[in-house]
RNA sequence: CGGGGCGUGGCUCAGUUUGGCUAGAGCGCUUGCUUUGGGAGCAAGAGGCCACAGGUUCAAGUCCUGUCGCCCCGACCA
């Protein structure tokens, strides 16, 4: 991608609307841009790195037995009023009248959604377990949106529902998912404290919340230092060894939930077993805020110069940084390099601007690649060119017919 | 919804306390020349219903009333 043409407008100055680093660093690195308060759009650079969030995401669930289904954001209010949540969310479910006047939503979520849909074409016990997921957006007509992406109105999540047919099984799904959730937010580079938590409006008999430690988070974990034991209660000693414990603010990244009955009990979603017994379902869900991510991990990934993308989630691998595009030989270099890189699948930003180096430098160290290649006059002279690393911004010089080799030298690590 | 802050060219803000001539700065944008290893210099230009509506006044960005929008603190949640 020529920088010259990407649709991605830096801005230099801190924005007034934002007041946490990560939402800052979104707006600033030209990520996202806000709409109404609560409701973003993603711009191209975003959408990459929000893509690469969910692909992610699909290999570990997928590699776990999952199955991804689509299911519809427009839903009848009244298979909430069967489940008994269409009074309970009545404050965060957008809602309207159709034209012939059927009272819809907006989904704030999926369970009534899935188990419906499961109700109607699962009944007998060989059809079990079953676990199934989609990365959809959910609408909610939130009290107060804050800090960019963290809570907004309009957002992206990654909902799972597992079926089974009795507790046994519904522990053993839940177990896997739980270790889904430790591999995908690994990858993800969030470092996550998992607490067991309450299970809310969501019901159920369990539920565990995985914890990103960050500044802008809206909760408050108590933590130990002592054996990483973890709790949303305020408590000032640890249960688990009688050390003091610490405050941190925290995000909600992902929250998984042993459901039981209660959804299939209420939408009748029930199989016959191998006796001839309709029973109902056993049930579990599984949400990460894949949107929510994208903020966390920029949150625990930046410094005073902006973003620092990990490997896997980068919106390009590469950026290739000709300090004097007027300069003949530089702009030569750059592209050579740009079309080897390219046609060996590496995803490259070519700042090919008229502009300043400090300029260049300055959109670079914002934007967050992991690494750059500077194109010099002065070292172009000697037939080298700079490799620069973003996350401790170290150079070495490598020759330029060796640039290509050392880069994907590099991507392989 | 309750409490607090804010709203002035694309962005960051000054000016509002104490009303007064033609509304400012820096950055960005356009054109030209010079420059080119950490957000350049000079010159010329474009861009504003001072959030919106009503009121007070000889006179309103500034005072009053209402509305809308954004941010922060609380209940809610991925």
């Amino acid at each position: 991608m020529l920088l010259s043409k990407y649709f991605i407008p830096t801005i230099k100055e801190v924005p007034q609307e934002a007041e946490s680093i990560a939402h800052q660093l979104m707006l600033r690195a030209g990520l996202v841009r806000m709409l109404v308060a609560g409701v973003y759009s993603y711009l191209p650079s975003g959408l990459r790195v929000l893509n690469n969030i969910q692909a992610i995401i699909r290999q570990e669930m997928n590699a776990a037995g999952a199955q991804e289904l689509l299911l519809p954001c427009l839903q009848p209010q009244e298979l909430w009023d069967r489940s008994g949540r269409n009074t309970q969310m009545e404050e965060i479910m957008v809602r309207f009248t159709d034209r012939r006047g059927r009272k819809m939503c907006l989904g704030p979520t999926h369970e009534e959604v899935i188990t419906d849909l499961v109700s109607h074409q699962v009944n007998s016990y060989k059809q079990l377990p079953l676990i199934l997921y989609q990365i959809q957006t959910k609408f909610r007509d939130e009290i107060r949106p804050r800090f960019g992406l963290v809570r907004s109105c309009e957002f992206i999540m990654k909902d799972a529902y597992s079926f089974d047919l009795d507790e046994n099984g519904m522990e053993l799904n839940y177990k896997l998912m739980y270790d889904a959730y430790v591999a995908i937010f690994k990858r993800l580079s969030l470092n996550c404290v998992i607490i067991e938590a309450d299970t809310g409006v969501m019901g159920g008999s369990g539920s565990h919340e995985f914890m990103v430690l960050a500044e802008s988070g809206e909760d408050t974990v108590s933590l130990c230092g002592t054996c990483g034991y973890a709790t949303t209660l305020k408590i000032a000693l640890c249960p688990q060894c009688g050390a003091h414990m610490h405050e941190k603010k925290a995000i909600e990244i992902g929250h998984i939930f042993k459901l039981g009955t209660k959804y299939s009990h209420t939408l009748s979603a029930l199989f016959t077993d191998e006796k001839g017994a309709r029973k109902p379902i056993v049930m579990g869900c599984y949400g990460i805020g894949v949107s929510r991510a994208l903020a966390a991990i920029i949150e625990t990934n930046h410094d005073a110069d902006g973003i620092i993308w990990p490997s896997g989630i980068t919106p390009f691998d590469v950026a290739i940084l000709p300090l004097n595009i007027t300069h003949t030989e530089s702009k030569k270099v750059a592209f050579d390099i740009y079309r080897q890189l390219s046609t060996s699948g590496v995803n490259v930003l070519l700042d090919d601007r008229d502009e300043r180096s400090g300029v260049k430098f300055k959109d670079a160290d914002l934007i967050g690649i992991p690494v750059r290649i500077i194109i010099g006059t002065k070292t172009l002279s000697q037939n080298t060119v700079e490799l620069q690393k973003r996350h401790d911004k170290s150079i070495c010089a490598i020759p330029i017919e060796g640039v290509a080799h050392a880069i994907l030298k590099f991507l392989r690590e």
